[in-house]
DNA sequence: TGTATTAGCCTGTATATACAACTAATGTAA
DNA sequence: TTACATTAGTTGTATATACAGGCTAATACA
């Protein structure tokens, strides 16, 4: 209910993002050059370049003098926040990276549940337990669940080949996350599926991940306190440059 | 050594930059309005504009139509990275804030640290360690080493007034920050200090933080896992607008 | 004196225009 | 065929201009 209207350049930034978040426009995609969007919307090119520039500053394109304006991909660095996919952290330290699916399932959820995902309790959700392995040592135990009709064929994915991190991101970038991180001492199912020594603590980390406003998935990811660390960089950003190959 | 130079929008936006980094521009003081850079500087409105737009979005500045462009208040919402000061969050949430201080001295810094600290071993540095309180209840207990010449009346201050945090900001805004989260096992000093039941987890934080590329400050901040939780947000930016007051 | 108006400054947006630098594809001459 | 030049399309930057809207202080008026 805003009375006022946008300005243009807005309003050409949110057609696109639209069309990025709904699917029309697919990472590394090519999005209408400037030019174009002046043939198209009427708007002079500077407020297209604007529009542009404003997206590609905040990660959602990546630009290129010469070649055209692509949508980012999402998969390999999330343009809003850092959640990099685990088995892809794991790799990228030169490990070796398994897993373990424990559980993938519909479920009713509880009301405790229902309340969190923000659904009411006759819809069903998505559950799923695995254990995350850097080389066949266990490195976080992932319980997420996943509403229904954002991705359908979850129960279907074979998440040893895709992390359900990795498979919720490639159906739609995920634009809003909250996250809590805690040190806990782990139940005793947890700790032996972490093969942990007694009275050692967790790193848990609990989070809820927005698309568009809607919540979509809600988990909690234990790790053995003694094998991983979060590391946080806060700075100057560094955007990944589009390469010339 | 970069043969080419900057745009002028560039130039103008690190021009500004410096200003504040080294003081000559302070928290909440006027910067020069579009015209006025460009009488001073040759530049057409336009470029002045995005300069001054970009540092607003980035955070520098905070700018109201009708009013002008003040540099941003770093020490209240820090611009760069979500890091509050302890007090700040205690204080927010209702509760009564205090502190008591262990240590405050210049040391010698051993092998080990000065290799942190990437200094020299000959060159002192200052230790500070610290319990915060959370309505007379230990949340915080930190161990922190900060270089001599960043802030050389460090070792005069009353840190029961303001925390050491608040006071290096003051000092200059921090611009860079590493952060690792874990969780570990108190050694017994830091359990009785936090007043933690035996076997209790800790939450731990291993902070560095740079000013201009250089390190400042590095502190440890344990806190007692059942009392305590790192929230993050991470999101379209959510950015405080100057009031109207 | 008190109130209303106006002038002037500020940011915000939008357009038109221009030139530079980069890239890919095409054409052309050796 | 090969090497070079041309051309068209892209982003990047810079300028000049214009108008709208918010705010403040000086001014004019009753």
């Amino acid at each position: 209910m805003q009375d006022k209207q946008l300005p243009r350049y807005q309003q050409l930034k949110e057609l696109i993002i639209n069309k990025i978040s709904n699917g029309d426009l697919k990472p590394l995609e090519r999005v209408p050059s400037e030019n174009q969007l002046v043939k198209m919307t009427g708007v002079s090119r500077m407020t297209a370049n604007r529009a542009l520039r404003e997206l590609n500053n905040e990660g959602y394109l990546d630009r290129k003098a010469g070649i055209g304006s692509f949508v980012s991909d999402f998969k390999v660095n999330s343009h809003l926040f850092e959640i990099k996919s685990i088995a892809d952290e794991i790799t990228s330290r030169g490990s070796a990276y398994s897993s373990e699916i424990l559980e993938q399932s519909l479920i009713q959820p509880s009301n405790d549940l229902s309340r969190k995902m923000q659904i009411n309790t006759t819809s069903q959700i998505f559950h799923i337990q695995m254990v995350h392995f850097e080389d066949s040592i266990p490195i976080q135990f992932e319980d997420r669940y996943v509403k229904r009709d954002f991705a359908p064929d979850f129960i279907k994915q074979d998440f040893s080949e895709i992390t359900p991190s990795s498979y919720l991101s490639s159906i739609s970038p995920l634009n809003e996350a909250e996250q809590v991180v805690s040190a806990i001492t782990p139940s005793l199912s947890i700790s032996e599926l972490l093969q942990m020594k007694k009275d050692k603590p967790c790193l848990l980390i609990t989070r809820k991940t927005w698309v568009r406003k809607v919540l979509v998935t809600y988990g909690k990811f234990y790790h053995p306190g003694d094998r991983y660390e979060l590391l946080g960089n806060y700075g100057p950003i560094m955007r990944k440059k589009l390469s010339n190959k």
